[in-house]
DNA sequence: TGTACATCAGTGAACGCGCGTTCACTGATGTAC
DNA sequence: TGTACATCAGTGAACGCGCGTTCACTGATGTAC
């Protein structure tokens, strides 16, 4: 009992490293052409050069594989927003600051926010139900957030909801724009200048909103 | 050379139900479950009741009948922008008015405007960039009808198109779900009240954006 | 330390199946004269 | 009006192929004692 607990420790090893692998190269065909619904259990294990039988050792079947997946991109997106809210504070360059670092941060996980983007409105039920449970949740954090800004103070939860789903909705555009052209440089330059003003714009209405009523 | 040049006339009027047929069949499965990409050939002409070769009397594969969807949705939803253009009148209600047409038609109209939200992001390439191209042509013709209000008479081609293309990211959120719930009445009173104020708020931002400056 | 046993990721053959595509055909309809 | 010919949507058999899934296996590693 006082030995370390390390049961199957390689075999363990081998085992985490070829199913990382079969996630990847699930995501490493979708960027190449397919949908998930299109990709097969065989040219995965191709992909990543073991037999099918294996697949089973890891996921009961393809649709649990691609809930990992759901699991995984979301990940990667949470930590995008630890850093965005960390690191965000109120000024006049925050909005520019903050389009910036999510332009850059889509590039460097393409992959994952495809993924996301994809299999939104994708072919498999479960994995598109699970992606719109998530976003829905992304959405009431950004209101909390967004209701901690003295100009929001006073709104009802429904409305901070409203507006993180404008938000949300102007971010998703983003990501498909980033997704659909390759280049970076000039290109995200203007997404970035395209993408600040509308932000600027949406916040630009918020100050008028109560004085108009409902 | 006087008679009615009604060639091969019930022969033509077979072939153009077949057609017709297959489309609907395609549009009907992807209803059920699949993405495009996850559709086969045989599945679609089981559907209509005809052999798998009969398929390539009316398209040379399965990319010409997704590209013919495409054109055949973004004419339904031009339809809708048309009757939009034409009643719209600048007003107290003009908003609330036009969110309620969008949503009802896109109820109607579900399956075009779901194969079009599903593929935009979709595994076909040759779909994916149609859509975004007719898209693309929306967002500007959009800023057009835009500029003609007073408040934008001023703004610039690419503000304009700024403004559009937030509005229509709105309206594909206000599609997403419209889709992802079947139920209609309670719902889609909701969801019109949301999207009212969505555009209401982008709206309120239009009259401060040259006083902020850019 | 040495040995017998358990675990389990990965193997490879085999299965039945639905797939896309080919081909020569049929038969209804339209056209020429 | 009648007849010979052209057109062409739909047929049905056949093909080779990749698919998901099953099964009994191998062999590396860890555990018990």
């Amino acid at each position: 009992m006082g030995r370390p607990q390390k049961t199957h420790r390689a075999s363990k090893d081998r085992s985490l490293n070829t199913r990382q692998a079969l996630r990847e190269a699930a995501l490493e065909l979708m960027d190449r052409d397919n949908s998930f619904d299109g990709l097969s259990l065989r040219e995965i294990t191709r992909e990543v050069g073991v037999v099918p039988t294996t697949f089973y050792r890891h996921f009961s079947d393809m649709e649990s594989l691609g809930l990992e997946l759901v699991a995984e991109s979301f990940r990667t997106l949470r930590e995008l927003l630890k850093v965005a809210r960390q690191t965000a504070v109120p000024g006049e360059k925050m909005i520019r600051r903050s389009v910036e670092t999510f332009v850059t941060y889509v590039r460097a996980h393409r992959r994952h926010f495809q993924f996301l983007a994809r299999e939104r409105f994708g072919g498999v039920a479960a994995i598109r139900e699970e992606i719109r449970t998530e976003v829905r949740l992304l959405q009431s954090e950004l209101a909390t957030d967004l209701g901690r800004f003295p100009v929001l103070k006073t709104w009802s939860t429904e409305d901070l909801n409203m507006v993180s789903g404008l938000m949300i909705n102007a971010m998703i555009g983003i990501v498909e724009q980033v997704l659909s052209s390759r280049r970076r440089g000039q290109d995200d330059d203007e997404l970035i200048m395209i993408a600040e003003k509308q932000l600027r714009l949406i916040i630009l209405g918020v100050p008028q909103w109560r004085s108009q009523g409902d």
